[in-house]
DNA sequence: CACGATTACATTGTGCACAATCTAATCGCC
DNA sequence: GGCGATTAGATTGTGCACAATGTAATCGTG
């Protein structure tokens, strides 16, 4: 198990996958978008445009840049994604009359509805992980934690 | 078994992107993908190619079925990550003598090199997620109950 | 041994992620 | 008003992920 490697704080680092965080990380979060996918297939999205309709729902008209700033995505992956959105009628792109740079995204009216039908989606979600209210927080806080910390070491 | 959960036993769903525990993980799993970039550039990997190296400098000799198996990755991906270890002449491909059907992955020389440089990576990583030995050890329980929870509710 | 089923892998196509580069609109400052 | 710097976004290219389909080798059973 757990021979002479790396250590900080009594942790140790291996180059053993099973020892690794990131993999279980990695592997949990693949898990969880396969999960979503015969969910979101219902609704005719994939999980990153579900993502974006999150933001839409909650917000209404956004720009580009902020769905990027609340998801952590940059152009290159927004960009095609929401005119994908745009050709499958849920959303609108509009540049904003008083600065041609920024292009607002809103929700077409079928984008509005397919709210209702994505109610079931975070519950069903919630069911499968099967984490009991405990660990569910604790899951938040760890990985919030861990993310802000990623991001500030860089 | 833990039977049914939804807003029932205390926790709530709803359609809000920061209550949602799919995000942070979804959000957490590609930060770590990012802060590994930078070290993984200087092996000339990527990270999915860093994981099958983990598994081939832990095995040896694997058919790609096994990679698979491992990583949870499915030809699709394997395939063609393989073939560009190959071109940086990291790895090798042959059938299998007794099984044309299986091709087993072996490192050369070269790749097998690349071990002592990786030993570094998950010891930066690791000290970059910043999280105790404690939350650490209560992220590996989470994820992995998560992983196999999720996959057993499909 | 024949032959249908299975197995291991390859290929194709779609959709993220993300780096790097480019364009056009706006802002700051004189 | 003129002009360099900034900003919002688009484009291009590489590399995963994964579904769907195809192919060749092997196995199982009569």
């Amino acid at each position: 198990m757990s021979g002479s490697r790396g250590a900080r704080d009594g942790q140790e680092y291996s180059l053993l996958l099973d020892d690794q965080l990131c993999f279980a990380l990695y592997a949990a979060s693949r898990a969880v978008t396969q999960r979503y996918r015969p969910l979101l297939d219902d609704l005719g999205l994939t999980y990153p445009q579900y993502l974006v309709l999150l933001v839409l729902w909650e917000y209404g008209s956004v720009p580009i840049k902020e769905i990027g700033a609340a998801l952590q995505l940059d152009y290159g992956t927004l960009t095609p994604l929401i005119k994908r959105l745009e050709a499958a009628g849920l959303a609108r792109r509009e540049r904003r009359p008083d600065d041609e740079r920024t292009v607002l995204v809103s929700l077409t009216d079928e984008g509005g509805d397919l709210r209702v039908r994505a109610r079931a989606v975070p519950v069903a979600i919630g069911d499968a992980m099967g984490l009991s209210p405990e660990d569910h927080r604790e899951a938040m806080r760890i990985l919030r934690t861990l993310t802000a910390q990623v991001a500030a070491s860089g």
